[in-house]
DNA sequence: GCGGCCATGGACAACCTCGACCGCGGCATT
DNA sequence: AATGCCGCGGTCGAGGTTGTCCATGGCCGC
């Protein structure tokens, strides 16, 4: 993981088709040298996937929310992990300090799929109640991953 | 927009280097058909962009936190935006319902840069108070943008 | 029915990908 | 210093992909 590793990743996260050729002569190495770099770095895990960035309006996820949990007595992230995962409309997620187990970033189609995809989460073991905010606008959008 | 985009769309996700070929296969058409849609998508802005989701650890970018921001009286979405675009450790952001007024999700090197970031985002005008969840640990990370 | 419109599939040249092979420089061992 | 090893980059060529062209066929309004 050097500068041309990094070089490497800026060019693709620009543009993730372009081609080894292009890559390489932007930082100054050959085509086989990048598919090289770039195949490594997949292996590796430091490129997790190569994907595209949709207008989240097209796919008719306008509802967004944040959502507190809060669980009964003590739960590992393991635990929680296998409850949140089974649920699509979870962006994103991850346990927290302060008086909430976790913070689970939610998008849906609309508020009725948001409320059920809600109450399956409510429903799990260990869940005892969810505080939820509903996104009104969305400001800002600068998520990769 | 029809069910073909959506199907390009879904595997362009899984995949965005995938060949023209290999997904006319999967979705029943014929490379140049799905350039074709491809191209279009892209020029439509339905597709933003194509880009690589990296390991957020290889760069560094092990801390996050989710902050609920309460505002002084009533603000304008537009001012909140004029703040945080100005913070780059913001991940994404939008005004809720509930008590607060805005929930950021920020994302930042370590500890000390992350309170520097929030500190920016506190004395801003208008800004009365923050209040943080730090993210213990990831459990699930599939935002796309 | 007819013409225009649009999207598809096929064909082909240009281009890119990707694996094999080779050379170079750093490093440890002898 | 010489040797062998290893990682890394360059070059090359076969095979696959891309991107453009054109002909075809469905669909709609006239």
């Amino acid at each position: 993981m050097d500068n041309l590793d990094r070089g490497i990743i800026d060019l693709l996260r620009q543009n993730a088709r372009a081609g080894y050729g292009d890559i390489g002569q932007e930082i100054g190495l050959s085509a086989s040298a990048v598919k090289r770099r770039v195949d490594r770095l997949t292996a590796d895990g430091v490129i997790r996937s190569f994907t595209v960035q949709v207008d989240p309006a097209v796919d008719g996820l306008h509802t967004e929310a944040y959502v507190e949990i809060f669980c009964r007595g003590t739960v590992a992230p393991d635990e929680l992990l296998r409850i949140l995962a089974d649920v699509p409309e979870v962006i994103d997620a991850g346990t927290v300090t302060g008086s909430a187990d976790a913070i689970v970033h939610m998008r849906s189609r609309d508020i009725p799929s948001l409320e059920a995809a809600l109450e399956r989460v409510r429903r799990a073991p260990h869940v005892d109640h969810t505080r939820s905010a509903i996104v009104l606008s969305r400001l800002i959008s600068r998520a990769v991953d």
